[in-house]
DNA sequence: CTAAACCCTCGACCATGGTCAAGAGTCAAG
DNA sequence: CTTGACTCTTGACCATGGTCGAGGGTTTAG
């Protein structure tokens, strides 16, 4: 069904950036953080000054949005987004970075396990009433702060 | 046991900010910060100014750092400390933070399971080499836009 | 006494990911 | 032409958890 795009009523030759900003799903004053950030090519401008920017930025965003969902930073974005413009080397390299990432996911969720485990048992030891220097949980953190 | 620790050599009566930095393992600064932020009293002042501290405030400070380690903001750890001094009443609201705590620690599992199994996903699909286009880990993020 | 080592306050600065305000220019509709 | 909506740049500000420097005063050892 989408055969035409070039001259599609929804997506006209000019966007100014309030346009893309809506179409993305981000504010405009993020549109231009991403710029200053090297996230985001500057576009070319119109005699008036204003930012002129082809759809493609909108795709763009959006990758910048769903990468962001799975936990990458702004700097690793930016290094999959200069990867993506390598053509042939950068997939290797993407992957990579995704198996990177996977490690540190993985890293974290061991972390965070640790940390239930913990709060678990004190959570399990702890009466729920009572003077607070039987309380397990003010014992575990303070050590022995019976004085 | 516990005679007389008042005029053991090992906590001599006044202890400088830098004595109780040392013992309690972080920085003057963070001491500094930490009373500006609430999370240490004021200690009483030497003629000239020092900070003078009693042996507690060691004790308080590797309860922070502890609680740091479950993953507590230090928000979070203020709101213990002055639930602490609490007496009864901080032993049932101290679990129920603890508990809370566990709660979200859960959800951030779970919410990295996910992650993980979605990078896990383009990871398994990528070739690892070939055409841009055809890097799952881009198309995923860079998203369908068919509409 | 002197010098090193310590302490004081105040305020600036780091990264992260934006958000907002001021003051000025531009664009489109009526 | 005027009005209102939009855009421009520059620079300040938010929270988080500190860290560091400047420019003083204090304490302690020799």
């Amino acid at each position: 069904m989408r055969m035409d795009t070039s001259v599609n009523p929804q997506t006209p030759r000019h966007i100014t950036i309030g346009a893309v900003a809506r179409r993305a799903g981000v504010g405009i004053d993020t549109i231009r953080y991403y710029e200053r950030e090297n996230l985001l090519p500057p576009p070319r401008r119109r005699a008036s000054g204003y930012r002129d920017y082809g759809p493609d930025v909108v795709e763009r965003l959006r990758f910048i949005r769903r990468a962001k969902d799975l936990g990458f930073t702004l700097q690793e974005i930016r290094e999959l987004l200069t990867l993506s413009t390598d053509r042939e080397r950068g997939v290797k390299s993407v992957k990579q970075r995704a198996e990177a990432r996977l490690g540190e996911v993985e890293q974290r969720i061991r972390e965070l396990q640790r940390v239930k485990r913990g709060l678990k048992q004190l959570i399990d030891a702890c009466p729920g009433h009572g003077a607070l220097e039987h309380c397990p949980i003010l014992r575990a953190l303070g050590g022995e702060e019976g004085a």
